[in-house]
RNA sequence: GUCCCAAUAGCUCAGCUGGAUAGAGCAACAGCCUUCUAAGCUGUAGGUCGUAGGUUCGAAUCCUACUUGGGACGCCA
């Protein structure tokens, strides 16, 4: 706890102190404390509800209660220097700012810690991202679902939770039959003979040139191999292919796994049989009309589903009901799943399986990633100009940069569309959230340099002479950094951390203009105005990181 | 037809799980560089929170119905 979080956690003590000592509520019937910072600083630096809150408990006007609580309300537990009661029964907290001061020194002590929780949770997730199928590149709303789940991961890793990221590989299925099928024809037609696509091919330029690629490897010798083998050989290498390409993407693109899951692992091993042998034991399994089906509708979903088709092979949902008791039994207290806005109508009975499986259904979170729109010069970009298709990640990376993709794909909440500016996203201007946020940081940079040169950056740090109204507002900032990540990792709000971000990085540029910092006649306050932007330098590129975005030092 | 998401300033969006006069950015208007990066700052203007009900001390926030936009409703993956 830093020493905002102190102090609040101080205040809220005393609250309940004085109702208690006023008479107001019993512990049982006590409300949570709600301790708010208004939005207008007329009404003081803090402000809690809670008379309005005791109205019906301890059936009295919500302004008497408020006094009561001021009578006994002991103003030395906390840096208070004013109470007043306000508007409908709001008690107004007047600070004395002071020990705001002493953060300074405890963020550049924790350095690029800061923000994080001290202590574990002892709560596993597991993240299930991206996920895409490997028969083809990397899209924008794979970008946008790698930009969330990552900066989510980076965020429930910093409040505490141990965090395991995690990409389902989905290889098993006829969509990779049309890929190997696929690399053979282009193997073939790259050693001269005729031979036709599979009808749903990939027909992308990249297979054509994988063909190419294995001629020059393995030159003719799979022409007349045997057809099993040759099958198999193209298969692995089609899927090799595809997957070296995506973990590459997204590798440039700051995004890393701990673990790979291949679906066809499940098959090796008795898992699907398993997964469904669990549910038929519950009774949730039935065959008609040839199939095997799954009682979904026990947990509420609209129709039950099919587990094992009329044909003997399974369908996408066998494995994946095998999968996720896979997850289960690796031990982690909560699987988040990230998928597109495409995917939400499977979330029912996904939510079934985990419950059959014997788990509370909050187990599993999916998180719906919505729609991404592309704009360029005011028009909306449908197509890419170069290839003709949807346009890829790759190419977005190198249109706008990474920093763009990352900040702007993670700054909206999920679960609302995303329209992408592609001239915002390139434009080096204060009207770029991004360059605002970085500019911030390099300006802070320049700073500390010329401090350097000058010979003004040592110094004793003395918070007292940081009382300037801008001073105050980017030490309030700063010390709300740690409960922004809480915050964002329990409501799983990666956008808050942007919006934070953005927020630091504006107090700053409006202190800069207010104060100067390096002033050869005040040595004392030139060091300590130097301290509070080294903190402040740090907090951004923390609150950065987490996103995924850089934080340079010159621009 | 059923289900999910959205609807807040001219535009793009926040709104911290129900609180005070609903906030940013852009665009508009008016100012600020002999001073650490003007890629910045300060100010003004801009709103019936889609509509209608309901819940209560109090609703953008919760409930119901409706309207509009997007998506999903396979023995595809």
């Amino acid at each position: 706890m830093n020493i905002v979080e102190k102090t609040e956690a101080r205040i809220k003590e005393e609250i309940v102190r004085a109702v208690e000592a006023a008479e107001l509520a019993s512990p049982e019937d006590m409300p949570s404390v709600v301790l708010e910072q208004p939005k207008d600083k007329q009404h003081g630096d803090y402000a809690t509800n809670m008379a309005m809150q005791l109205a019906r408990i301890a059936k009295k006007n919500p302004r008497q209660i408020a006094e009561d609580i001021v009578e006994h309300f002991d103003k030395s537990k906390a840096s208070i220097e004013d109470m007043e009661i306000a508007g409908p029964g709001f008690i107004n907290f007047r600070m004395n700012n002071t020990y705001l001061a002493d953060l300074v020194p405890s963020i550049l002590e924790e350095a690029e810690t800061y923000g994080k929780r001290g202590e574990k949770r002892n709560e596993r997730i597991q993240v299930e991202f991206v996920s895409a199928n490997p028969t083809g590149t990397l899209h924008l709303g794979h970008a946008r679902g790698a930009a969330i789940g990552d900066a989510l991961c980076n965020i429930l890793d910093a409040a505490g939770y141990d965090v395991e990221r995690e990409y389902y590989i989905n290889d098993a299925g006829n969509q990779i039959t049309n890929l190997a099928y696929s690399v053979e024809a282009r193997y073939m037609q790259a050693i001269g003979k005729e031979w036709d696509m599979p009808e749903n091919g990939y027909h992308g330029a990249d297979i054509i040139e994988l063909g190419k690629k294995l001629v020059e490897v393995d030159g003719e010798k799979w022409a007349d191999a045997d057809k099993e083998e040759r099958h198999r050989h193209f298969r692995e290498t089609g899927l090799r292919y595809a997957l070296e390409k995506i973990e590459t993407d997204l590798q440039d693109f700051r995004v890393t796994f701990d673990e790979w899951f291949s679906e066809t692992s499940l098959y090796e091993g008795d898992n699907i049989q398993e997964a469904i042998g669990v549910l038929t034991e519950k009774g949730l399994v039935y065959d008609e009309e040839g199939a095997t089906w799954f009682k979904t509708t026990e947990f509420g979903d609209d129709k039950d589903r099919v587990l094992v088709k009329n044909d003997g092979s399974y369908t996408y949902l066998a494995p994946d009901i095998a999968y996720h008791k896979n997850k289960l039994d690796r031990g982690f207290d909560t699987l988040i799943n990230i998928w597109g806005a495409d995917h939400h109508g499977y979330i029912p009975r996904m939510k079934a399986a985990i419950q059959a499986l014997g788990y509370e259904e909050d187990t599993l979170e999916v998180e719906i990633i919505q729609m991404v729109n592309l704009f360029e010069n005011g028009e909306k970009v449908k197509m890419s100009k170069r290839t003709g298709k949807a346009v890829t990640l790759r190419e977005l990376m190198d249109e706008v940069g990474v920093d763009a993709m990352r900040y702007f794909f993670a700054m909206r909440s999920s679960d609302s569309h995303l329209d992408f500016d592609m001239d915002l996203a390139r434009s080096e201007s204060n009207e770029n959230p991004v360059y605002y946020i970085q500019y911030a940081h390099a300006r802070i940079a320049t700073m500390l340099k010329q401090a350097e040169e000058k010979g003004l950056h040592t110094g004793r740090f003395d918070g007292s002479l940081l009382t300037s109204e801008k001073e105050i507002d980017l030490l309030k900032r700063l010390g709300e950094f740690p409960q922004i990540v809480d915050d964002a990792a329990v409501n799983r709000t990666p956008h808050r951390v942007t919006q934070y971000a953005f927020d630091l990085a504006s107090n700053l540029h409006s202190f800069y203009n207010a104060e100067k910092v390096l002033d050869a006649d005040n040595p004392v306050r030139t060091a300590s105005r130097i301290q509070l932007m080294q903190a402040v330098k740090q907090t951004i590129k923390n609150a950065l990181a987490l996103v995924g975005v850089q934080a340079p030092d010159q621009m």
